[in-house]
Formats: C-alpha cells, sequence, structure tokens
RNA sequence: GCGCGAUUGGCGCAGCGGUAGCGCACUUCCUUGACAUGGAAGGGGUCACUGGUUCGAUCCCAGUAUCGCGCACCA
C-alpha cells in the first residue's frame, strides 16, 4: 500500500489555467485520489480518533437510479467532514448479494435452479446460455450457486464502483465486504449460534405467515397491507334446536377449518348462547361458541367464527382459548387432498371432496355455490374492499400455516426487552429527530418474535443438524451445532460432526436443517461484519460502536430495528451512535419514483450532463429525511456555482493572493488594516463557527446553504469593491490588507466547499496548494478571530447597499456600470455614514464615482441625486 | 383508531418571538479589463384557518382543515 497522502496546506507556486473549466475534473481526481490513498482508512488508531460509517450494502443485481446518488452523497458529505475535522474516518462499502433479487439474476443469468439436496460438484460450469425452457435448467447445490453469483457479482458491482466513484464517494475500497461472502457467513452463523447458546434465538412450532408463491414463512417486518377486493358472505351455523346463527365472513371457504364461534363476553344477544354448541353448514361440524374480548360487537354480525388460520386475530383466539388446530391448506396454498376426519357426515365429506385440493380463490367459489344450493346463505355476497396481508415481494395473500421456524427474540413477546430496546433507540441520536418516533412505534407494536428461517435455497444456511432415531425420525430438541472453526458451513454438503456423509438420511444418521437464514439476519450484522466481529478484533475494537448509520426511513422496521436487536443480544450495545435517515427521491409529480413507472433517470447520464459535484450540490441541498424532488433544475445551480468558484478563485490568485498571505496565526493578522477586510473577516468568522455548528448536527445542507450565501456576497460585493486596493494603487499596506483577506476568504471556501463539490475544491486547491484539499483541516478562525473581535461586521453589506444604489441609478438610467458618476448622495444612520467614511475609496473606486457626499439623517440608507456623466463615446 | 411530518410569492425550498428570505421562472438593462457556463437592477407573499400566551406571533400553545407518511385494526 502506497503511503497516505497527508499533505495540506503547504504553499506551492501558484498555476492558474488560462480558461478553468469543469470537464475531466472526475477523471482526473477520480485517479488522483486512488494514487494517494486519499481517503484510506489508518488501522493502527485508536478509538476516539476514528469515524465510522455502516454504510448501506446496496444490491449490486439491481438497477442503478439517481435515489442512489442523493442518499450516498449525503453520507459522503458528512464523511469527508469528518476526515477534515481530523478523524480518521471507517467507511468501507459492501455489497447486498444475499437475498431474492440476485437469486434470480443468478437463476435467470445463467439459467441455473439452486437444490440444496445435490452434493457439490467442484467442475460445475454455468451452461453458455440458459435453455430456454426453465424445466431444463440444471440443478446445482447451493456452493456452486453461490460461486455462480460470486462471478456475477463481480460484474454488477463494477458498475456501481464506477458510479460511486464518478460520483466522488470518498469510501474506502480497501474494505469491501459481500453479505454472501464467505466472512458475512460465518459472521451470520456465528451471531445465530450466540444467539442460540444464549437463549436469544429458539426453534418453535406455530403458525406463521406463509406465502404461497415463494413457499416460505415471512416476518412481520416483511408484511405489507394491501386494499383487496372482498365480500361479506352471511352464512348460517346450526343450534340444536333449530334456530340459525348468522355469521358473516370473508373467507368462507375456510369453513371446514372452523373451530368455533366466538362473540364479545358482553353482548347480551349471543351471553346466552356461550358454552352451547352448534353445527357448521355444509359439513356438520360442531363446535362451539366461545367469549373473547377481541370480538367486536359492531362488526359483521357481531359473533365470528374462528378457523385455522384465517388471520392473526384467528391465532390468538386459537391460542388464547386453546382450541383445536384444523388446518387445511397447505404450503402450496392448495386445500389438502384428503378429507379430514373432523368431517364425519357422509354428506359433509362429498362435499368437502369437491373442494379438495383446489386453490383458495377456486374453493370459496366452490363453497359459495354449496352454500346457495344448501340454502345456507342469506342473499348475495356484499361487497367491500379491505386491507388484506401480503409478503411484501409477492402477489398472493399471505395464509397462516403451521410450521416449525427458528425467532430471535426481539421483544415482541417479552415486555422487559422490548422497553430495553426502545431504551437502545433512544441512546441514539436521529436524524433528523422524529424519525424515532416510527422506530418506537414499530417496536411497540411487534407482536411476535423475529421469524428467521426462510424456506429458500439461496442464502446463508442454518448451521445446524439433527440426528435420526431409528425410525428415521429428526431430534429435533436437541440440534448437532458446528464447532467454530467449521464455519461457514454448509449442512446440506458437509456432514454432521461425529457423523460420515454417508449416514445422512438414513436413521440413527442425520439430517441437515433445510432452511436459510432471513436475509435481514446477516444485513443486521452488517456492524459485525464490516469492523471484523469474530474475525479481526482489533479493527472491532477501534470502529466499533459505530458512529453512523445512513440509510432510509422505509427500512427503519427492518435493516434499522433488527440491527439493534443482534447488537443489543452480541454485543450488549447499540450498534452505532447517530442514525441518519435520507427521503426518497420523487418524481416531479411528487411520486416516488421507481423502475416499474418509468420515471426513472439514468444516473450516469445525469453526471455527464452537469458533471458530479453538481449532481453532489442537488443531493446536499436536502436536509436529512426530506422526500426531495428529482429537480434538474438545482443541478444547474450547483454546475453555476462550480463555475463561479473557478472563475472568482482565478481572479483572486491572480490579484496576487497567495498561500503565504492566508492568515493563519494573530500575529499576521496585523497585516489587516482596512475595516472593509475586517468586516469581511468578521463575517467569515461567523460563517466558519455556524458550518461547523450546523455539521455537527448532521444539518449539512445548512451548512452548504450559508456558505454558498456568503460566497455569492464575497464576489458580487466584496471583490468588486477591493479591485482598486488590489491592484496597488492605494499603496502597499492596502494591498496588502486585501489580499490577506482574500487569500484567507479563498482559503475558507474551498475547505468550506470541499465537502460538496470535491472536485472543483481540489482543482483549485492545485493552482495553489500542495496535496489533497480533502486531508486539508476544516478551516478554523484561530489566525484571525481576535483581530475581528472588536471588527463592525456591518461596514460590508452597508458599503455594498450603498454601491448597490449606484448600480440602481445606472441601471435605471439604462447605462453600462462602468459608467462615471458626477456626484451622488448618501443619506444614512450616523453609525452607517461611520461604515460608509472608512469604505468611501473602494465604494468610489468600484462605483466609478467622482464625489459623494454622506449625509446623516434618519431611515434607511437611500442614495439620491445621481449625476451620471454623459457617455462621450 | 394511535403517532409523525408538511402547509411561506407561479414552482422548488430556507427561516423562526421584533420591519418576510433564497433559487428557478418573470420584467428591464448591461457583451465593464475573473466569469455571457456571465453581470446589474426590479416586480411579486395579510407565512392554511380559528382562538390563546406576549408589549409584539410566520415562529410558542390549543384546536380545525388539507396533504403525505409510519403503526395498529382488518369476522
Amino acid at each position: 500500500m502506497a503511503e497516505i497522502n497527508q499533505g495540506t496546506d503547504t504553499p506551492v507556486e501558484i498555476n492558474v489555467p488560462a480558461k478553468p473549466g469543469l470537464e475531466g475534473l472526475e477523471a482526473k481526481f477520480t485517479q488522483n485520489w486512488a494514487e494517494h490513498n486519499t481517503y484510506a482508512f489508518d488501522e493502527k488508531t485508536a478509538r476516539e480518533q476514528v469515524y465510522s460509517i455502516d454504510t448501506p450494502p446496496p444490491t449490486a443485481s439491481g438497477s442503478l437510479h439517481v435515489g442512489h446518488m442523493f442518499s450516498y452523497t449525503q453520507t459522503d458529505v458528512i464523511a469527508r467532514y469528518q476526515r477534515m475535522k481530523g478523524k480518521n474516518v471507517f467507511y468501507p462499502l459492501g455489497w447486498d448479494d444475499n437475498g431474492l433479487p440476485t437469486e434470480r439474476r443468478v437463476q435467470n443469468y445463467y439459467g441455473v435452479l439452486c437444490d440444496p439436496a445435490i452434493p457439490y460438484d467442484p467442475d460445475f460450469t454455468a451452461p453458455e446460455k440458459p435453455a430456454k425452457n426453465q424445466r431444463d435448467w440444471p440443478r446445482i447445490s447451493r456452493q456452486n450457486f453461490i460461486e455462480l453469483c460470486e462471478i456475477l457479482a463481480v460484474e454488477d458491482e463494477k458498475v456501481f464502483e464506477e458510479l460511486f466513484t464518478t460520483l466522488g464517494l470518498s469510501v474506502d475500497w480497501s474494505h469491501t465486504y459481500r453479505t454472501i461472502d464467505a466472512r458475512s457467513r460465518k459472521v451470520s452463523q456465528l451471531a445465530f449460534l450466540n444467539d442460540l447458546a444464549s437463549g436469544d434465538a429458539y426453534m418453535a412450532e406455530a403458525p406463521t405467515m406463509w406465502d404461497v408463491t415463494f413457499r416460505t414463512a415471512v416476518a412481520q417486518a416483511e408484511l405489507e397491507d394491501k386494499e383487496r377486493p372482498g365480500a361479506y358472505h352471511r352464512i348460517s351455523f346450526h343450534r340444536e334446536n333449530g334456530e340459525k346463527v348468522w355469521i358473516e365472513t370473508t373467507r368462507p371457504e375456510l369453513l371446514p377449518s372452523c373451530v368455533a364461534l366466538v362473540a364479545h363476553p358482553d353482548d347480551e344477544r349471543y351471553k346466552p348462547l356461550f358454552g352451547t354448541k352448534v353445527t357448521s353448514p355444509l359439513f356438520g361440524v360442531e363446535v362451539e361458541i366461545k367469549a373473547h374480548p377481541l370480538a367486536q360487537p359492531d362488526k359483521g354480525a357481531g359473533i365470528a367464527m374462528i378457523c385455522t388460520f384465517g388471520d392473526t386475530t384467528d391465532v390468538t383466539w386459537w391460542r388464547e382459548l386453546q382450541l383445536d388446530t384444523r388446518a387445511l391448506i397447505g404450503r402450496d396454498g392448495r386445500f389438502s387432498s384428503e378429507t379430514p376426519e373432523w368431517i364425519t357426515s357422509q354428506v359433509g365429506r362429498e362435499r368437502y371432496e369437491r373442494m379438495a385440493g383446489a386453490t383458495v380463490f377456486t374453493a370459496q367459489k366452490t363453497v359459495v355455490e354449496m352454500l346457495v344450493e344448501a340454502g345456507e346463505m342469506d342473499g348475495e355476497p356484499k361487497p367491500i374492499t379491505h386491507p388484506v396481508k401480503f409478503y411484501e415481494k409477492g402477489d398472493k395473500p399471505l395464509e397462516i400455516v403451521a410450521s416449525r421456524q427458528w425467532y430471535i427474540r426481539n421483544g415482541g413477546r417479552d415486555t422487559e426487552r422490548r422497553e430495553a430496546l426502545i431504551e437502545r433507540g433512544r441512546e441514539m441520536t436521529w436524524h433528523p429527530a422524529f424519525m424515532r418516533s416510527r422506530y418506537e412505534n414499530w417496536v411497540e407494536g411487534l407482536n411476535g418474535d423475529w421469524l428467521i428461517s426462510r424456506q429458500r435455497f439461496f442464502g446463508v444456511p442454518f448451521p445446524i443438524w439433527y440426528a435420526l432415531d431409528a425410525e428415521g425420525e429428526p431430534n429435533y430438541d436437541a440440534p448437532i451445532l458446528p464447532t467454530e472453526d467449521m464455519l461457514p458451513v454448509d449442512p446440506a454438503s458437509q456432514a454432521a460432526p461425529g457423523f460420515t456423509e454417508d449416514q445422512r438420511g438414513v436413521p440413527g444418521g442425520f439430517v441437515a436443517d433445510p432452511d436459510v437464514l432471513d436475509t435481514w439476519a446477516t444485513s443486521s450484522l452488517t456492524p459485525q461484519i464490516a469492523t471484523g466481529w469474530a474475525v479481526n478484533e482489533k479493527l472491532h475494537e477501534v470502529t466499533f460502536p459505530m458512529d453512523l448509520r445512513p440509510q432510509g426511513h422505509d427500512i427503519i422496521r427492518t435493516w434499522l430495528f433488527s440491527t439493534v436487536v443482534r447488537s443489543n443480544s452480541l454485543e450488549n450495545t447499540v450498534p452505532w451512535t447517530n442514525t441518519a435517515l435520507s427521503g426518497w427521491i420523487l418524481d416531479p409529480d411528487r411520486k416516488k419514483m421507481s423502475k416499474s413507472k418509468g420515471n426513472v433517470v439514468v444516473p450516469n447520464d445525469v453526471l455527464e450532463k452537469y458533471g458530479s459535484d453538481a449532481v453532489r450540490y442537488w443531493a446536499a441541498s436536502a436536509k436529512l429525511g426530506a422526500d426531495t424532488a428529482y429537480d434538474e433544475a438545482q443541478m444547474k445551480i450547483g454546475r453555476r456555482l462550480a463555475i463561479k468558484l473557478l472563475n472568482a478563485s482565478k481572479f483572486v490568485l491572480g490579484l496576487g493572493a497567495t498561500a503565504d498571505s492566508v492568515l493563519t496565526s494573530p500575529e499576521q493578522a496585523t497585516t489587516v488594516i482596512n475595516e472593509l477586510d475586517l468586516s469581511l473577516l468578521a463575517r467569515l468568522n461567523t460563517l466558519v463557527e455556524s458550518a461547523t455548528e450546523a455539521f455537527e448536527n448532521y444539518e449539512y445542507a445548512r451548512a452548504l446553504q450559508i456558505s454558498e450565501t456568503f460566497f455569492w456576497h464575497f464576489t458580487d460585493d466584496f471583490v468588486e469593491l477591493i479591485k482598486d486596493r488590489a491592484y496597488g494603487n492605494v499603496g502597499e499596506d492596502q494591498q496588502a490588507s486585501v489580499l490577506a483577506a482574500l487569500a484567507t476568504t479563498l482559503d475558507a471556501m474551498l475547505r468550506l466547499f470541499a465537502p460538496f463539490l470535491p472536485f472543483v475544491t481540489d482543482e483549485i486547491w492545485s493552482w495553489w496548494r500542495a496535496g489533497s484539499v480533502h486531508r486539508a483541516p476544516w478551516p478554523t478562525t484561530e489566525g484571525y478571530a481576535a483581530l475581528v473581535a472588536d471588527a463592525d461586521a456591518e461596514v460590508l453589506p452597508t458599503v455594498a447597499t450603498a454601491l448597490s444604489g449606484l448600480r440602481k441609478a445606472k441601471s435605471e438610467a439604462q447605462v453600462k456600470q462602468r459608467t462615471e458618476v458626477e456626484s451622488a448622495v448618501i443619506t444614512a444612520s450616523a453609525a452607517d455614514v461611520t461604515r460608509l467614511t472608512t469604505g468611501l475609496n473602494d465604494l468610489k473606486a468600484a462605483g466609478n464615482a467622482r464625489a459623494i457626499t454622506l449625509v446623516e439623517g434618519k431611515g434607511e440608507l437611500t442614495v439620491s441625486d445621481v449625476v451620471l456623466v454623459e457617455d462621450a463615446e
């Protein structure tokens, strides 16, 4: 590794291009920074010197969009500020390739299917072209699939890396990881084993939310409500005395799964019926009428049928009322093809046979037909729309299926832990602060532990085997665990400790746990993966807990929360001390930009068109947490600012400002003798303090805004006012004074803008300084703070207002701005007259005025009686 | 239902107890020796509404409305 470039403010010979421009700066400096390791993390360090960032690993197999540029720039701006503040910035980047998008991409790209039951084939090579028909795709082992994934990932990551470097992200590319690589799999498995040992992870057989398309269990955090059409069906149950009990349901097909009816304990209509039995229509199954406070008298008929399982309320009733299980919907979303034994009547069994093996959709039609035939339904179904739970990536409603799954304790079933996790949320600083309430809302609303097992093929496998008894039945109570040196392990292809491969699946042998971990179970460990937990303890010590987690506010309940859960369990701490929630990019119609809507702008085109600094300016203009419209106009402004910086810097350096004239110590400061110059420095002093404070509060957008405002006043007013003195027309002392003010301001401006506009600022830096501005310290005011302590900061704006008055007179007379002023009168308060007196020479020179009379008066400063010299032509 | 946020000139946004700001757009002018990828000047807002606190409210408090979001419910 080359030496880290620590070059800072050593003066070099001034070398300003004749015609400065923005073109080519990205290529020039990305190469320069890479060569000099400008953003390398120094591992020989102490924790308090480090600022470490838990950067979101992008899904490299996904598409690039402007949202990436937006949020990653915001983080980079913070990283650059911290680096200039002297922090050793740990800024790694990961790639998220452990998940469905990658699984699908690898499948379709190569035309292969992952099947963990197949042994690893070290000689496998992917087909040249995917076979047309998916049935012909070869099935390959999990390990082979992961290897294909790694090959393809390299390609995908290149595209992202190029975008990110062009955008100027100061990521340390020597610290990268992939969420499916061996290190991540090891950390993920080890963390799971640790959680298992401490009781923070456990296995249970329970009803779980199930996606029938993906055929996997899903967690609460992956649920999404969708409004779907449905209908109330009013159907009758029968009492022994022949009376009918009417219920209303949106899921009549679940009738054969009915285990009870339920009404509110205080509901007078049903009180007399509690404890009595009724039989179900069509199937004639006897169920009891129960009381439970969750039943709502005003909903439907006020009495509901409990089925195993129609929704999560059914699960609650089933558990709390200790009801039978009569589950019929299988993992494929179809009704069991075997007629259940609890339907005993001949006619009931015949009716069930009509729906056996049917999908939920078809079964509903059949049941309704049968109800109508049997005269058990009252009237037509009443159509409604109602929210239905979906897997966020799925397109069919979730079913509830009882199955054996792994869980991690997250406070969903444990008040104490829940409160501890809410407290963890309060230990960190949220940017913006109000986002914390979303976290607390989520934690408070948890209704169960975190289900982490997925019945998928690609992913990090559970590092678990089960011994088989003499009958070949697995013993789930005593899972077999790997030793740590076996990790990462694939139990589908590696034998359990103490067994040999030929004992797999035979009585007395072993089987692998077939499941993989939820991708969030690995993603929740990014702080551990990135900082080397269990892999590089030294690195971990100096970088963890991390300083910042930037992420989108839409994944607070998933990524953010799960990360807090894991760090709490594994390391008994918060994972980071700050979290920054970036907003979304909305299209100009204020809708979230997304690929499916076809409104996605290609990032490279935008970078090409406006330049990286301009795009960064747009991104950094938005506050954290604020959803922002995609707005190219904002990029144009950024581009204009960058160009202005080039030109203004060129001019200032051309006037003779040098690195030596930058005020870096109070001794030097005596050079500045002019009130206008002092006034500028007083304002610069305030600016640096305010920008620093804003950055400390993660309000980078404010730092940018105030720096920009200052800069435009600097160029429009100060630079215009001091030209005469800067040329040396008023003597060397005055020239030295103004050059010191100019050099000091330019120096500070470059540092202030460096986090936002890294390319143009480093370009200008190279004209007169050594090294990179990005390794230069954040500006301080110690060189001139004492000098300007008593200075009147109002001199500059007052003189500028007067100059503006002269310009206005010329503007109204529709003459050139350089037109000479014969005479003018300025009326102003006593204080302003004093200010104007000190700046009168500069004002006259800038306004090209021969005589200006200052008059003390009331009210605002006014410029009057402007007599212009006729243009001689 | 609970919670969070927003509401400021045509548009996009800042501000926040003391005479309303910025950028874009708009109008007029100027090719001035850093910059026409410019520059100068200008028009435009009763800061959603209703009460309250205060000498004074765009800003603080209470409520209302509209929009957006999160969570929960979802027979």
